[in-house]
Formats: structure tokens, C-alpha cells, sequence
RNA sequence: AGAGGGGUUCGGGCCGACGCGGCGCCCACCCGAUGGCCGUGGUGCGGCGUCGAGGAAAGUCCGGGCUCCACAGGGCAGGGUGGUGGGUAACGCCCACCGGGAGCGAUCCCAGGGAAAGUGCCACAGAAAUCAUACCGCCGAUGGCCCUGCUGCAAGGGCACAGGCAAGGGUGAAAUGGUGCGGGGCGCGAGCCCUUAAUGUAAGAGCGCACCGCAGCGCUGGUGACAGCGCUGGCAAAGGCAAACCCCACCCGGAGAAAGGCCAAAUAGGGGAGGAGCGUUCCGGAGCGUUCCGGGGCGCGCGAGGCGGCCCGUCUCGCCGACUCCCGGGUAGGCCGUUGGAGGCGUCCGGCAACGGGCGUCCCAGAUGGAUGUCGGCCCAGGUCGGCGCCGCCACGGCGUCGACCGGACAGGACCCGGCUUACAGAACCCGCUCUCGUC
RNA sequence: UGGUGGAUCGUCUAACGGCAGGACAACGGACUCUGGAUCCGUGAAUCUAGGUUCGAAUCCUAGUCCACCAG
């Protein structure tokens, strides 16, 4: 049996100055169902967290409350297949309600593998520039 | 049977797997430096149980509760409300009634005070838009002028000067209230007679009468808005607009839960308080020595601290030291406010009703980057298409049945409550509500 | 969350309650070998729904959308 999905509070960002962080550090990656904000967490160990940045622009109340449950699943789901010490703010698109389950989830999962990626090779840049 | 009217309630249901938030119980760990008992708090990618959005949670349009600030009293300014009487914590809400309007009707709609306090506006058209009645018009008996007439008078004709009249004036949304009647007979005529409330002139009428309307006064009924009745009135006194200014009556202090209150790490800084040493021994110095000065070790004692309380024990630090503690401000952060309330349900009583009162019973979301989601199965409103059967002359429609497909509207709490407004697939029920048609 | 203001041709803007005007743009024509400039002309709008009024872009009510302010 594999481990159990859980979506407990010490995976998600929970304070104005964590989403801050993230908006100013992070890579910005995006598809046609959602963008992305990805950060470096201090401890690369630690596992990967969630944030949700829902506009107006997506719905009412209704259609916003549903999205962000949505992408909260399926990160839920997808939490084994995300690499760790990330910091992941999802920012819908209007098209995301209507996004299929299955695209919604792979959607999150390779958005944020694309953006760990991206930080790896700006990290790396970085070392090389200091180093020289 | 069809077409309507008013009102009430609901707004998908059941099951499984995983997940989220609150609360309760259990477990583990932590709350620094040992253990015990009690207590309290925290953490958990531990477990179990239980509860977990709406009728509009929405818009934020009114009214209150609550909190802080301001405040002698009164007025001005500003804003709001606007028939009357009630209900209510209060309201711009609700109920009943009054008045006006729509409808055959059940019923529905109305910001519904004041236009005889003032100001303003009423385009175009029209004589004229509130102001005298001017203009066009009609008459011109009476007076004036001119002509006819030999002259004057009388008489006749003309002018429209004075003067009189107020019917009519295409318009316009609106024009100073509307409608009806003012008779009959004889006579060429003045006139007379009859009947009548019924004339009069040069022309006419606003003249006369009746009814409706309007206004004033009085009486009666009603708490009142108002209604009914009667009398009076040369209706030339009073056109419309106040969601134009305004007047009148009544109401309103401001800000809002990110209100407001409490606890408070680290760092820096502010204010204040506290103290007790003794014995022994070693080293160095002064010194003949008792002794004195400085430093160290050990023991005892004292003080402080080791999350809350107590106990046993222990550790660290200090004993004239930038040591310890206290106080206040205050940041990060946390807690309270924060859900039990003008509460729901049932029942009895009062009231036409809104609603009020008594009794019983129930506890029903409390998040704080913000909890209801994902996946699957079944059922039920309902819709579309197709097949079959029955009714039916057919188009088509109705009923029954089978299959396939689609398949739930508007919409998410953020301090709470009472309303209003707006959005909404549908469903069920009630009416001693109405109209039309048919049958008995 | 609380509060304030606004919406008029495609764009920017005017309009005491009385025919919605102007500029730029667009289109057509003239001028030119062609284009530009210039001249003449044409079409095009009161956010939506009710109400007050004889009459509403204007006044009132409700809704939709946008902008701004405080934190």
C-alpha cells in the first residue's frame, strides 16, 4: 500500500510574508490551464508547499472557492511526484474550472518540476559567477 | 374543463474510497540541564467519534445591537422620511384602514403633505401658459363724425371714434369646470293669453333653473386619514410641475470588528529596587612579630534562577558585581471579541392582522491565504430522440410502455441580528379566491 | 472589507428638463501623374430596466461595468 496522501497545514504557505517571498525569488512557469510561481525553500529537504492566488477574474465566489479546491487535490495527489523543498503559488486562469481532471493534474505536477529545473540552472549560474 | 389571482414550504436523495476545518476522547512527543504527584498548554503527514454554508450566505440600500471617540443646553448648516392608525429594539420594513388609478372580477399598483408663503419653469404651436384680460372678433342701442334731406328737427344710410359684449378664435400635454333645458297659442307687428323655475338685448351673455363637479360653513359617524347629509355660492376665487428651488412636520453625533481589549519572544533603549558573610588553608607583598593588603582553593551560610503549584534532591551564578529582579512603553507573534441569539420548533392565550405574552423543548458552521473537494455506483424531478399499443378522420395531440442520450438553477459565511432589493432550473401544498364554458 | 466618483458616435469630449453639438478617426467626392496637406459632403452615440413629467442624456429607484481612496 503506498503512503497515504495527505494535505496536512505544514504544506501550505499560510503567511503574507511567505507568498512575498515566493512572488519576488520565484521563476514564473505557465501552460493554457495555469501559471505558476516556483521558490527555493530554505532547506531543500523540507517537503514542497502550496499557495493559491485566485483573481476576480476567474469567477464569483463560487467558481473561485471550486478552482482552489481543485488545484489543492490535485496536488494532494500528486505529492509524491513533486520534487522537494519547493514553493509553489498557483495562479488560475479563467480556463482552469473548465480544465479536465487529468490535465489539471499533470498540469501541476510538470509545472512545477519545470520550474525546479529553472531554479537549479539559475542557482548554478549564480555559483559560477561568484566562483569566477 | 380551461384561463387567471393570492399565499406557504422545499430547492435533489442514498451509498462507498481518499482528503479538509471545529469540538470531544485516546495515543505519542514537547514545554531546555534529575525524579515524583497534580495541573495547564503546545505539537503530530497518529487513531476514533461527532458536527460542518444560503434562501438568497449576494448587492451593501436602510435600521439596530456591540466597540471606541466626541458630547452642558439650544439653534444653524447638511442628510433622510412624507395619507392615517398600529406593530417593532429600530427602520425608508410589516399589518390594517383611508384616498386615487387599472381590471368583467378575484385582486393588483401608487415618494400619496403643502401650488389661496414666496421664487422659478411650462419649448414648439397658440390671441393668451397665470397676467391685466390685452389681441382678432361681434355690436355700436346711447353719445360722436360724415352723407341723403333747401335749412333745422325727425327719419334713413354709413364710419367703427368713444363705448359696450365676452359667444367664437385652426393650437396645445394643459385654456378659467361640465351637461341639459329656457315651452305653447293668437297676431304682419308692438303685444296679449295659457302654462311655467324659465328671461333678456343693439349685440350678447357669465341671465334663469336642474344635475354632476368645485369651494365655504354646519351637523352626524370615526382615535384618525376621511366619509355621509344639509345649507350657501354673480364658481372672472384656486391651470400644471415640489423625484425644480422651497415651506411644513418628524427623524439623524462620528467611525467601524482590520472596531476594540489582553498577553507578549529576541534586540536596543527608559525608570526603579536588592544584598551577608563566616571559618580554614595556600601564594605574593608590607612587617621583628601580633597584624594588615591583594589573589586563589575547600566547607558552611545567604540570595537569585532552573515554564505553573508542592515535595525531595541537585545544578549554575553571585555575595560590592555593568549580578539579579521588578515596573512601564512597545515590534514580530498569539489570545479574546467570535458565536446562546430581538434564536429555532411545538402548544395555549390576546389581537381582523403585523405582532405580543405564557409554558415546554432543542443547541444548530466558526474559518483567518480563509475549511464542503476529488473519484465511483444507484435512485428520483425533468428534457430530447426513436420503436410499439390504445383513443382520434388527418396534420397533430393525449395516455401507457420499452430503449438510447442529456441531466440539475442562482449561488459560498467572515462580528451578529431585523428588513429591502436583485439572481434563480424546477417541485409540492393550501384558498369558505375570481372569470368563462359544459353536464346534471 | 469599508468608502467615493463615473459611464454620451470607433476615440477624446460638450449640451438652463425642450431638435444630442464639436474635434480626431472612417467612408465618398473635388484638387494631383500618385500620395500627403486642403476643401465639400455622408454615416455613426446618451450602459440596462422601471418611474416622475406634456416631454428625461439630465430628476428618482434598482441593476451592470469601470476607476479611485483607506487598511
Amino acid at each position: 500500500m503506498a503512503q497515504r496522501l495527505r494535505y496536512p497545514a505544514a504544506v501550505r504557505l499560510r503567511r503574507k510574508r511567505e507568498y512575498e517571498r515566493v512572488f519576488r525569488e520565484g521563476v514564473r512557469v505557465r501552460d493554457r490551464w495555469l501559471k505558476m510561481v516556483v521558490a527555493a525553500r530554505e532547506d531543500p529537504t523540507l517537503p514542497s508547499r502550496l499557495g493559491t492566488a485566485v483573481s476576480r477574474k476567474v469567477g464569483h465566489a463560487v467558481r473561485r472557492n471550486r478552482t482552489r479546491r481543485r488545484l489543492r487535490e490535485a496536488f494532494r495527489l500528486e505529492r509524491p511526484a513533486l520534487p522537494p523543498g519547493l514553493d509553489l503559488v498557483c495562479i488560475p486562469l479563467p480556463e482552469t474550472e473548465r480544465a479536465p481532471w487529468e490535465a489539471l493534474r499533470e498540469s501541476v505536477r510538470n509545472l512545477a518540476r519545470l520550474g525546479a529545473a529553472r531554479l537549479a540552472r539559475r542557482a548554478a549560474r549564480a555559483r559560477a559567477e561568484s566562483g569566477s
